[in-house]
DNA sequence: CGATCTTTGGTAATCGATTGCATCGTTGGT
DNA sequence: ACCAACGATGCAATCGATTACCAAAGATCG
């Protein structure tokens, strides 16, 4: 009713009664017609898919959701700021995944505000959706989770910690220690770690590859710096502005999102500090822009096509019912790539110079 | 707690008829308890809340969507490089302006495959969907165009022609002459144009836009090219290199999207052309990456928020089935931004030079 | 105290597609 | 010629929530 009187008035939608009608069958026929073409005399299913197609016929979603008990629907939860356009790859795996086998990939965000939360909470719960691939944080909203909802859930790119569902990831903490390492291997001994959000899992991994590849290099605990971030450019802005004050400063960065790098590789430079004569910068993720940037970018590259398609495979494999629980954590390989945002750290004397000029530039 | 949520093929939903039960009342009731809480008595009302609670009942949307002929839910289709940042403040400002009013946005995209394309598709013609927002073109599928499916649809950032659905733009025309005439201020006199989508009403607007300009400075008509693209870095790059190797070269640059835009600058530096020393680049769409490239992006900055939320608000009105048909197209005002790509044009006998020069490091 | 109104809640129809079972007609086997 | 078996199709139940309609109980008034 709200339909008619909104758009159309008047039009009504086709049924597959009206299809029933037209070709002079029940609507059995036309259903079986339609779905099950070896079930109805070559002459009948003409008529009916001739009628279907004369009227437009589309089989309502609802009713047939309803009487499935399935929606053949497939909700991936992606940050408001899918900006980070890290996913975009991401994204794309999972949906070439999904439909091949028949499902579709709807998008949204739990992010922004309640009562938008609260309603594809309500969604998730109300079964409309038959699976979930997530690729953010999983708040609970209002005291209940939607990995409670009695739906499959895969996450990408992120573990949620005791969720017992699947997870699609990289070996965090190993690539922390391959950005870190490589500074390390450029003579870097004093280094700023510029974190993505606090206490996730994938920051205390990361994190902790940072600090285990620093200590095995015997740097001075007091040199190893930590800046809170959100993996979003601005908070790499900020991270900069940070490590301008600090003294003596920091050489080498391991950033937890290419955006922040090339914040923080922007301001530092805008500052007259050069990136990477003074300051080397390693980012993650690897995002187009990390090429298009100045200067190029070393970052750690994940896998970001193969991670949906994986998390999409262990999330059919469960909506499939299949035997044996999934996987509880799936890693694919990811690697460092270098470019020209990385370089010999400066020589001592050179550095303390440096320092003190920009300082009494600011000052 | 969370294991027991977990997925478990063998356990069945909460219904309402089991919330009946338990609450030792009927499934009107208690219907009624949740949805019009003034109509039950209090006592009973309160009896019903927490049964509900106690089982965790979430309604069936799908029989939910089926009785009341509606779904709540908006698709807005993206394009599936949703990468293009562009879209994300687009997207926040219908996801603010929907869920403010009670319904549930979800993004979907039809590029991809046909199967997928094929599927969202049905979903729109079985009215699985309220309305329809895009924000990119919307290709006709299996010979049917979504705006056929009897449901409202919007446009923002892009125009259907012919279509008769309300549009969400900016003066695309005028926009791409203020880009031109910046440059044209600048003392160039040799521009080309890296254009969008050929033959997408934008790309048609814009071009004439740049077209006007240059004529109404008495521009040359061979000095002034067209170089075509879709908007994504890596077509940037494709402009770039068609620029490299143009004679005489020209010294102003016009792009459809930042994206390009930024892909063109890294391109032409990396083969020592200094921008804007030597070309001037000018974006369109005003991402946040075209303030963190180097150099800085001038650009047109659209109001991206602003019109999604605008055009939320217009299919809202179409829902509500508001009284007088929506205006056909909405437009609002964009800006010019200058930053460090753009400067005035190098004098002619300093360019020919650096052109012979540059074209003597190729060879 | 009976009549009428109001409150409350139950019964059953409805939304549209799917499918188990029943029915009807046909064919083939003996 | 009769019965079994089969193919094609229709009938009606079903999925779960909502609500028009109705019935019963209680409230109010003359």
């Amino acid at each position: 009713m709200a339909i008619e009187g909104a758009h159309r008035p008047g039009r009504r939608a086709v049924r597959l009664r009206d299809v029933a009608d037209a070709a002079g069958v029940s609507t059995a026929t036309v259903s079986r017609a339609l779905a099950h073409p070896g079930r109805v005399q070559d002459i009948t299913r003409k008529r009916v898919q001739d009628a279907a197609r004369a009227l437009g016929y589309t089989p309502n979603e609802a009713a047939r959701a309803l009487r499935a008990g399935a929606s053949r629907m497939v909700l991936v939860l992606i940050p408001q700021r899918c900006s980070e356009m890290f996913y975009a790859g991401v994204l794309a795996g999972i949906d070439a995944e999904l439909s091949a086998h028949g499902y579709t990939m709807l998008m949204g965000s739990l992010e922004g505000n309640a009562v938008k939360a609260r309603r594809l909470s309500d969604l998730v719960f109300g079964q409309h959706f038959d699976g979930v691939i997530t690729v953010t944080a999983v708040p609970a909203i209002d005291g209940r989770s939607i990995l409670d909802a009695g739906v499959p859930v895969v996450s990408v790119c992120i573990e949620i910690e005791g969720s017992g569902f699947p997870a699609v990831v990289v070996d965090d903490e190993a690539c922390a220690r391959a950005q870190t390492e490589h500074l390390i291997a450029l003579g870097h001994r004093r280094l700023l770690f510029v974190a993505g959000v606090e206490g996730q899992y994938n920051d205390v991994l990361r994190y902790r590859g940072f600090r285990r590849a620093a200590e095995a290099a015997g740097l001075d605990p007091a040199d190893v710096r930590r800046h809170a971030g959100d993996y979003s450019l601005i908070s790499g802005v900020a991270a900069a502005r940070s490590l301008l004050g600090m003294a003596p400063r920091p050489t080498g960065v391991v950033c937890c999102s290419d955006e922040m790098a090339i914040g923080f590789m922007k301001t530092v430079m805008g500052a007259g500090i050069n990136c990477p004569a003074e300051v080397s910068v390693v980012g993650f993720d690897g995002i187009e822009f990390a090429e298009f940037c100045e200067p190029a970018l070393t970052t750690i590259r994940q896998p970001r096509i193969d991670m949906g398609a994986t998390g999409a495979r262990a999330l059919l494999a469960m909506l499939r019912g299949e035997a044996g629980a999934p996987r509880r954590r799936i890693v694919l390989p990811a690697g460092l790539v270098i470019r020209d945002s990385t370089a010999a750290a400066p020589p001592p004397q050179r550095q303390s110079r440096t320092r003190r000029l920009s300082l009494a530039e600011m000052g």
